[in-house]
DNA sequence: TGCCAGGCCCTCTTTAGGGCCTT
């Protein structure tokens, strides 16, 4: 079942790309059962070098907080003992999966769990959305939003809300229930224009597609 | 708000280029 024991994540980082040398800076998660947040993540961790302004301001992450923060390696040994292999989600996962992976192996541990990702749902299923940036989506769906975005575990938690009601919609709009991992991952690769053909033909033999 | 990268995805495409997302 799609909802039961899903991780959302979200990393805050010191750049764009680990190959450059980019690291983790804060980690986010909420662990989702049956739709429901059942249990949340977060750490600071010092990456060893100090963030740019731009990161500073961008986050809010100031340098002063890192110093004082515990290193990569203890936190994330905490974090892969959180998630237990179970299957991810990210807004863009392809940005958090790379550094997942990355900071993993800094401490031999790999992701065992698969990927999803709600960038990729929500352009499938929200073609008319003025953008699909995270804080755009939460806006277009009326989602409560009471923190501050660009911190790792309020995004994360934006994220869970905003996944909860796309399957929710795919519920109502389509009767789709009990919809599994597999499938939500082959609606997003999924090209836009055959979107709604795929959830046409749903049936519940894709359940364990 | 920009740069760095990389995957996705569209189009005046596929012998390519550029926008969108993530920090």
């Amino acid at each position: 079942m799609l909802a039961n024991s899903l991780i959302v994540l979200d990393f805050e980082t010191t750049g764009l790309s680990p190959v450059q040398g980019d690291r983790a800076i804060e980690i986010g998660a909420v662990k989702l059962e049956n739709g429901i947040v059942c249990d949340r993540f977060q750490a600071l961790m010092n990456p060893g070098q100090p963030i740019s302004p731009f990161i500073e301001s961008y986050t809010g992450i100031s340098n002063q907080m890192l110093a004082k923060a515990p290193s990569c390696q203890q936190v994330m040994t905490d974090f892969a003992a959180f998630i237990d292999g179970s299957n991810l989600l990210a807004h863009n996962a392809s940005f958090d999966a790379r550094f997942l992976n990355s900071e993993f192996d800094r401490i031999g541990e790999t992701v065992r769990g698969e990927f999803a990702c709600s960038l990729l749902l929500a352009r499938r299923i929200y073609q008319q959305a003025p953008n699909h940036q995270l804080g755009t989506l939460i806006d277009y769906k009326n989602i409560a939003a009471n923190g501050r975005f660009h911190r790792a575990l309020f995004d994360a938690e934006m994220t869970a809300q905003l996944w909860l009601i796309m399957l929710q919609e795919l519920n109502t709009g389509y009767g789709i229930e009990n919809i599994s991992f597999s499938f939500i991952k082959r609606l997003a690769k999924t090209p836009k224009a055959k979107v709604n053909a795929l959830l046409a033909s749903y049936t519940s033999k894709d359940v364990n597609y």
